[in-house]
DNA sequence: GTGGCTGCAAATCATTTGCATATAC
DNA sequence: GTATATGCAAATGATTTGCAGCCAC
């Protein structure tokens, strides 16, 4: 809790116990929750938290570059903590998320064909292992 | 028109004016349009056009893998005809859509860490050339 | 005439917004 | 007390669904 603590005190975003809990539980995992998923989570231990601070939490979080949105083929946003860039992989079939080794596009040089880059995000479609020994491929 | 005519033929889907339109708008650009864009273009073509056969043709061609559909951060479905991997950049400012020229990731290879690959999509977000020079950045 | 398209309207679902209350310093 | 955070409810906007009429073969 020490960690996230600091990660709001050195943005300058007031650490209320809501924005700790959020930011805590997107640290303390790997999957790439969308904001209902993280509400729900929330619920079990803040029984009184509403979507709006959810949502709200999310969008000061993103405007530090705390963490990342991600847009895979599911109309809803994910996040992500970690903020070094990687590529993922989404399961079209139980619409889970892996991360991935691979090497990435360096974003050093911040131009491409004349666009100033702020950040990449690259995902491959699929169907996961877990899933394909389920189905016994 | 006739190559469009062609390609539902190929795939045995009923070759209806609307299909044949849409397709035939998807491959004459290169914007990588949204449902609603696709809608609003054919109505000009089409006035009675409803989007539910927007989204119904959008459905069917996608399912033959005659377009594929991209995400990025602005809560809608983008389509793509062009088939071949590439990446994309898209402009927070403007909601544009370009194409990249970057080498991208093979999918020769069709398996990753376990995972059955089908598709790839990678997108770079930033500011782009015409947004950089409106602001005389 | 039967199956498959089309199109309207209503439903759904994620996200945003307005506002009123509650909380912290 | 004032600013800021929270939470409810309503609004928005993309997409989906149910259903009725229509068209082609």
């Amino acid at each position: 809790m020490k960690k996230v603590q600091n990660i709001l005190n050195e943005n300058n975003i007031k650490p209320t116990f809501e924005r700790l809990s959020i930011l805590q539980y997107l640290e303390s995992g790997t999957n790439h929750p969308t904001a209902g998923m993280i509400y729900e989570a929330m619920r079990k231990k803040i029984p009184t938290i509403s979507k709006t601070t959810v949502y709200n939490t999310l969008k000061i979080l993103k405007s530090h570059d705390i963490i990342h949105s991600i847009s895979v083929p599911d109309g809803e946003t994910h996040y992500d903590v970690n903020t070094q860039v990687h590529y993922h992989f989404y399961c079209t079939e139980c619409h889970k998320i892996y991360n991935l080794e691979l090497d990435c596009p360096q974003l050093e040089n911040k131009l491409i064909e004349g666009h100033k880059i702020n950040n990449f995000h690259g995902y491959f479609t699929g169907i996961c292992k877990k899933c394909l020994k389920k189905n016994n491929n």
